[in-house]
DNA sequence: CTCCTATCCTGCGAGC
DNA sequence: TGCTCGCAGGATAGGA
């Protein structure tokens, strides 16, 4: 389901409702997710909650021993209610000290549970590159990370190397607002245009933030709750629709294996 | 290296 | 109604 502002929105409901609580046990019901699961969660991931992290699509949920690590691939969700009632695809229960729980659920298994011992880095964090929203991702970082490249931008901003956290909805969307064509070649885009694509990026991604993220099929924050930024997609998921600036309809194909939509006449910087 | 494709898995909506 | 097909927010292995 989740692209930044979707876990970012996930992270800060976690935030709420578990820190100060403390995990007293953890019970795997299946461990093949995108790989085995370690088995000896419920002996480590146990005790304050110390607070709640996020890095790319990444959640970290701190203990004293070390960090619960999961991401969710493009199904997965953590649930939090007072009373464990089974559902199909609950992977992993937390129980909590009030005698709630916290459950992991993700029908396609694509999402990842892993524990990070204090002290220790994770493989999987080693290669991430900027955050999108910090001070260190800038017009001259993507210059450079697009120079010479002869793959399209489009999938070269998913690239979670050249940055993180943009998955195909804000791909495309931020495209459209920088008016970049999603299948132009990354060494071709103007440096004009590497600064604006940085701008938009980060402007699409803190107002989904802000709207409680994108609310697509079964996304839910922690609490249960909805986002609305779907009310706000400019051209994904708007094939054959008009442009929101010029009225032409939405093209659409096929970039990286990827369904893309883009306005014919407005990208084309 | 770089780029592209196929693949992991289940659920759902479209179309017949 | 019930079936099959294609597609879905991610990430990565392997081939060209």
């Amino acid at each position: 389901m989740p692209e930044l502002p979707e876990v970012e929105t996930v992270r800060r409901g976690l935030e709420r409702l578990l820190v100060g609580a403390a995990i007293t046990g953890v019970t795997c019901r299946r461990r093949d997710l995108r790989r085995p699961m370690p088995r000896n969660l419920g002996g480590v991931a146990i005790g304050p909650v110390l607070g709640i992290r996020r890095r790319a699509k990444y959640l970290l949920i701190d203990l004293p021993g070390g960090s619960l690590l999961s991401h969710l691939g493009m199904t997965g969700t953590w649930r939090h209610a007072a009373e464990f009632v089974p559902r199909a695809h609950d992977h992993v229960v937390c129980q909590l000290a009030d005698g709630s729980h916290l459950v992991f659920n993700d029908p396609r298994r694509f999402g990842l549970l892993d524990w990070i011992p204090t002290g220790q880095t994770s493989d999987d964090l080693a290669q991430l590159g900027p955050e999108p929203l910090d001070g260190g991702f800038t017009g001259e970082v993507l210059r450079q990370a697009l120079a010479g490249r002869k793959q399209a931008v489009k999938p070269m901003i998913m690239d979670q190397r050249v940055v993180v956290g943009v998955g195909n909805i804000y791909a495309q969307e931020a495209l459209f607002r920088a008016r970049i064509a999603p299948s132009k070649l990354a060494g071709r885009v103007s440096p004009e245009r590497c600064d604006t694509l940085v701008t938009e990026i980060k402007a699409v991604l803190s107002e989904a933030i802000a709207a409680g993220g994108s609310t697509i099929s079964d996304f839910r924050q922690a609490g249960g709750e909805s986002g609305y930024f779907q009310t706000r997609f400019a051209v994904y998921d708007r094939a054959g629709q008009p442009c929101t600036i010029c009225r032409a309809p939405l093209r659409h194909g096929q970039l990286g294996g990827r369904t893309t939509c883009w306005c014919p006449r407005c990208q084309r910087g």
